[in-house]
DNA sequence: TTTT
DNA sequence: TTTT
């Protein structure tokens, strides 16, 4: 009825982009996003949350985005079942991004100037083409 | 870095509570969230989320809640790798709930009279037994 | 950047149905949403905030909702400027609802037959048209 | 009943600190957190969303936080009323924060050198000084 | 100005 | 399997 997942973590790997027998693009991101540490001897945990992300801004995130990128992402919590290729049946959680931000810019532009950083910094991609006046 | 769940589903079961060897109370609570439906002619689909609730909000939870029972969820997502009874490395994804709000009433009470529901409808639960002044 | 905002609570008064000069139907509700008591000797205190529906949602909510029925909100925090009526000026806040799920069921409704409160509950309306198949 | 915002924006002034009468820290910042862009030719929007902050949580944002910084904050959306100076009744909407995250990194600190950068990059700060085991 |  |  509602289901609403924010995440803000780094990629742990490249975005894994794909399309549908339909030509319809997928990307599957891993997020790491590290738990609030109470206690600084206590060892840092992290959560590692599979991101699916479809049509233009899957592309969009493939092109732009790497491991170890700062993201934010807005979506929903889906849990699929499904048998693995050994039959066993296995429970997949995954956020369906509608919305991600880049929080961070790569390392290589960083170098490049100052200027480029602020303007790109934390740049919005909308999942929805959306064309409502306010 | 940030972790944020809001769900808002029907319990599929009545809570499991149980206690860690610590004496802290746990509880498993299963919500149905039904998908946003675009047709008609298309299948509802649902995803069954696990829900767990820890100490005082647990033992609430077991008191007060059962199968069927509509509440709000607010927590953070969290993903456990385990192995299970066979040996098969498995991934579980739960929400670690930091506030539930009941968004209805137990049929047996909603008879007894309308004042009764009145009074403890959308009732609020807080996790955490802050004392903040605001 | 990301502006997030999800509240549950009731309507204060019956929403208020306009539309813009280019035909475009938009609503005004207003939710009391209760804090959350930390303590039963305090006061109860509420928070009263308006939310802005545009469009077919607008529609809905004027068609199904009235004073004190219970719904969650999704949508963003939008602060707007302007003088008021004797040129001062003024701030303000408001939710543009992108989404608004029904939590309960009017009170003559109810009394017509359990199994309609059951079908109707929680029903859910989207804001967006999407028609994405996942 | 349920009362949940998060945003990511920027810091419009410097925090501005102060205590109550009972030595209570608060702080007070504005958040620019500009609006999705639909179309490119429709000029940016932002909205300029006060945030209050309490106790530890504003101190730490005081010490370390200035203009132009990069933050999330999760909180909730208060209404308060009050009589301005000139005896004119206003309603004032902020959002008090609960966690503020630091998405970026003061100009003169990225300059030192990269890797104080990525330790110091996204850190978590608390708000409830909880100490829970999970 | 306010809901239950 | 993992990011900083």
């Amino acid at each position: 009825m509602l289901n609403k997942v924010i995440l803000i973590g780094r990629l742990t790997r490249d975005p894994e982009l794909r399309y549908t027998t339909n030509g319809i693009a997928v990307a599957k991101l891993t997020l790491a996003v590290d738990r609030p540490q109470f206690s600084k001897d206590r060892e840092k945990e992290t959560d590692f949350i599979d991101v699916v992300v479809w049509q233009k801004l899957a592309e969009t995130c493939a092109n732009n985005l790497g491991k170890g990128r700062l993201v934010a992402v807005d979506g929903r919590l889906q849990i699929r079942s499904y048998d693995d290729n050994q039959g066993i049946r296995r429970k997949a959680a995954e956020v369906v991004a509608e919305n991600i931000r880049f929080l961070d810019w790569p390392k290589d532009r960083e170098n490049q100037s100052g200027s480029s950083l602020n303007s790109g910094f934390a740049s919005e991609i909308s999942f929805n083409g959306d064309d409502i006046p306010f």
